[in-house]
DNA sequence: ACATTATGTAACCAATCGGTTACAATGTCA
DNA sequence: TGACATTGTAACCGATTGGTTACATAATGT
């Protein structure tokens, strides 16, 4: 009985996590209002509607951190292995952030404009990381075709991960078969780097 | 006003029009009875639930022609170029198939027990065409691994594909971006497999 | 002390969902 | 013609959904 702000960000709270225990689509006003511990005429008070609610969640969060830019200044390694790093980066990342994993499979399950909308700005970030990336190679043959294929891989994987035990012999539940596909793309970043040349500048 | 066959047929295939055209999330019992020109009381009469309906469905489709079998006996390509072939045919049929984007989707999506069983169904036949393909290489490094990647890059390309234009730079929905993804998956088989010996036998 | 803000309660709306029931109207076949 | 299977109509159930309304109760700051 005190501060809106504060009852605002117990709502954002409740709406992380439902979405981190039981995934987007059990997202009702009705659940986040039990979840929050709060009346579910505070949610339309405060925030219009359930597309609101959910894109005000969105919007205050932060999706990639910049494998990149964790470049230590005696970093001696070649472009290549930082590629590789940065994509091993991405698919720990997404192991670990199950809330970011609910954001793609909304995008990939739905129509709603707004699961566009978020799943657009999280690529945003990604992008941006990867052009700061390939200033620094020439790119031989289609490397952008390469890559589309590597991030989906590392995107499907995690994502099927949440359903299945394994995959492809693979098991995902357990570090060791996390281990295995995280050196498996470490592997397959340097496979399409290996014809790439290195920029002087 | 005859045949009982007939008309559990036109059900299905109502189903089957549904989860093309709108997905399996607009699978609803009164859109299926609608779609088939039929009332919703036959849908309970002759297949007792909505979900043994999809069941029903499921289970009388067919999701892998098996592109290794495709082998004329006069062909002298390496098992090296066969599997680059087997990936970039897997990704054609999924571009082409709908319905079989729609089963990967609801698998990904939902916890429904269901989706497993019918998800474990479409990937025993991949397994199995897999399993006949490597009895001629000898793995070199975590084969499994990277194979898993490129098959679940192949999973997300397509599914996003329904939802995205373009991804990483690629046109998703035209063929000319579709090529290059077929291309890179052929160039990424060949790169998995460089290493792989092949065997005598 | 008073007005303002924040929070709560509880009933209510219209729509949709999967599923059921009772009964009437057809078509088919012997 | 009569028996039987097939299909249809339409009302209904209980549950859940997102969303609204009217009104009462607290806490706060001036």
């Amino acid at each position: 009985m005190k501060s809106r702000e504060e009852t605002e960000r117990r709502i954002l709270e409740g709406v992380d996590r439902i979405i981190r225990t039981e995934g987007l689509g059990a997202l009702g006003i009705n659940a986040v209002a039990r979840e929050a511990g709060v009346n579910k005429v505070l949610l339309y008070r405060y925030f219009g509607s359930r597309e609101e609610l959910i894109r005000a969640w969105a919007l205050e969060r932060h999706y990639w951190k910049d494998t990149l830019s964790a470049n230590t200044p005696g970093d001696n390694r070649s472009w290549r292995e930082r590629g590789a790093a940065l994509f091993e980066g991405q698919m720990d990342r997404l192991f670990e952030d199950s809330t970011l994993r609910e954001i793609i499979r909304w995008h990939i399950s739905s129509e709603d404009p707004l699961s566009r909308e978020i799943m657009d700005r999280v690529e945003r970030d990604g992008q941006r990381v990867m052009e700061s990336f390939s200033r620094f190679l020439e790119p031989e043959g289609d490397t952008e075709a390469l890559v589309a294929l590597l991030i989906g891989g590392i995107y499907y994987l995690t994502l099927v991960s949440d359903r299945t035990a394994v995959f492809n012999g693979i098991p995902l539940d357990r570090e060791e078969g996390r281990n295995r596909l995280k050196r498996g793309v470490s592997r397959m970043a340097e496979l399409i780097f290996r014809d790439t040349k290195e920029k002087k500048a």
